[in-house]
DNA sequence: TTGAAAGCGCTAACAA
DNA sequence: TTGTTAGCGCTTTCAA
């Protein structure tokens, strides 16, 4: 590691110039050839870099944008996050990546600090949204976008999907293939997807006509794999008499702990139990079975939003949007049955 | 989004007092507590906070460490990720991830840019290693941390494991349980895992006694699950005459496309072919059938590499060393057959 | 085209 | 304990 950085002041007295002419010379316009190609060479000898922080400072912004994430773990956010990156990085800026950790005064404290100086705008996927969390991203230093829920109404600009309409396709789906003895696997209910997704689960039973079939739910720790299989578990344990034929997942990673649950349970997906999943992440699709998945499009909800990040830092003043993806049910292997083939 | 945000010299106004006093009450010490109530009054009327840009250009430290990560899609980065992120959030510093793209130039670009003052640290797990990057490297203007080969001899530190030895064990394995044609299923060689885990496959066929064994490579494009379904397609293709027994991959994404083919082709696993994964991720573990794999522990090389950090920020004259981990089999059922049992 | 100088927001050395 | 002041590295306005 080199200890000494050289400053432009360095560069502009090697080079024999002043230091507005250096800092012309290198980056700005309107030096002269000889000029450039002589303050070129005094930075190549002292390995000149510029300093982000002096610019920052000078300028006023920091050519960084932040993505907050509860869960990095999460394929869905690593999805989301690629897509952004990719967006914002064709307008010369980089993405930070800070993991929340869920809770809304950590995602509060988050804003705060990250908003203070450090990126020209954030992009926020909050897994629980308190009144204090809404009222922070409104009033941040920097524009912020969400993802999740519409917050329209709230002046913050947001993607947003219907995921309880998506558990509905899911619903619907396990129905059509004739299961009638259908468990929900959630996520904690007090989380936005959590909430959203138990309302389509509600409102999609009950929409429907057959009045004789079993309805349960089991909400897991959180939506990871490893508490969907023990959530599924106890799902599955509660319904010894007449077994679950179908269980509807609230998001891919239970969906696979819950196959993973059948299988110890000596039960064959789909054919004793059909699983369905959403977020269609790349795990679900090649694992065995391949899982039926509602897609909530992460990547394009990701392009969305990095696309209103742009817009807001073109005109802080544009009013508040929300852009709507919509989900998409992906039939396979794991609610494939031969009667339907 | 509130467009203005107030200053140390505004909050010092309204509450009557010094920039000084404001600072030293805010974040410093040696104020009365009349000083502190005062100034922090004015300032939560003014909704001030922190500027980060101002405080690290005084300071001349951002409190960032970066990660600098080839493929955040592979969850060894991620498990790598949450491990620094944890140590080095102890200590005040946040993590910002940015994803090199893989190549040695964009990792040059990214080392020489986020050492230009937007973190005080840098840990990076290049997937390729060219001699400039190494230089960069050496000679970034912040201390660096390297996962991957040990490069101490560099003058680097770093956190390196025997991949190419781990495979030695997966081989081991694979011929303990009776399989004699084998595949080996690599990502690119001219990565570092490539030609490490390329060299212990070639080293371990070589120490064996079975003269009549089969044995293959195939090189996928990268180290993902749908270049390893592409690959072992091709690789599973030319061995029609007498199939092979056994795939030991290169890594757990590879090891799943390789299942995935298998199980397109018909073949059971492992009853016809035992299969291999290395750096043992969640994903693998929860798999059908769920993976043998040798752990590299990512967890622990984040960590130790967080740490080696944290050393180096507090003595950046610190000799250069290298930390390392053992691999370690881990045997499930992609590998288990009856006879053994 | 070039140079002098101001100033972004902050902390800390120094003086009172 | 409090205030004055310098200065971190940079860009840009203004004047020459």
């Amino acid at each position: 590691m080199v200890t000494n950085r050289a400053t432009l002041p360095q560069v502009a007295e090697r080079a024999g110039v002043s230091l507005a002419s250096a800092s012309r010379a290198l980056h700005g316009s309107g030096a002269s050839v000889a000029m450039v190609e002589r303050v070129k060479a005094a930075a190549a000898e002292l390995g000149y870099q510029r300093d982000a922080t002096g610019r920052s400072l000078r300028l006023g912004r920091t050519f960084q944008i932040g993505f907050a994430v509860a869960d990095i773990g999460n394929p869905v956010y690593v999805e989301m996050m690629s897509a952004i990156q990719a967006v914002v990085a064709e307008r010369g800026y980089r993405l930070v990546v800070a993991t929340t950790g869920g809770t809304p005064e950590s995602s509060v404290d988050l804003v705060r600090s990250l908003s203070g100086g450090l990126v020209d705008g954030l992009v926020i996927s909050p897994l629980r949204l308190s009144p204090e969390l809404v009222t922070e991203m409104r009033e941040a230093a920097v524009p912020v976008v969400a993802i999740g829920r519409s917050l329209e109404a709230d002046g913050i600009d947001s993607v947003s999907t219907d995921s309880a309409g998506g558990i509905g396709q899911a619903v619907a789906h396990t129905l059509a293939i004739g299961r009638r003895r259908i468990g929900f696997l959630n996520g904690p209910l007090e989380t936005t997807p959590g909430e959203a997704r138990q309302r389509g689960f509600d409102h999609a039973v009950a929409q429907d006509g057959f009045g004789a079939h079993t309805v349960d739910t089991q909400v897991a720790a959180d939506f990871t794999v490893a508490a969907g299989l023990a959530a599924a578990h106890e799902l599955l344990a509660r319904h010894t008499a007449a077994p679950l034929d179908a269980v509807v997942a609230a998001n891919d990673l239970l969906a696979i702990g819950a196959i993973k649950a059948a299988s110890e349970l000596g039960l064959r997906v789909p054919e004793d139990l059909a699983v369905t999943g959403m977020d269609d992440t790349e795990i679900g699709q090649v694992y065995q079975p391949s899982l039926t998945s509602v897609s909530l499009h992460s990547s394009e909800r990701g392009r969305r939003a990095a696309e209103l990040m742009l817009r807001l830092l073109d005109d802080p003043q544009s009013s508040p949007t929300t852009v709507f993806v919509e989900p998409e049910l992906r039939v396979r292997e794991s609610t494939r049955t031969e009667e339907q083939a």
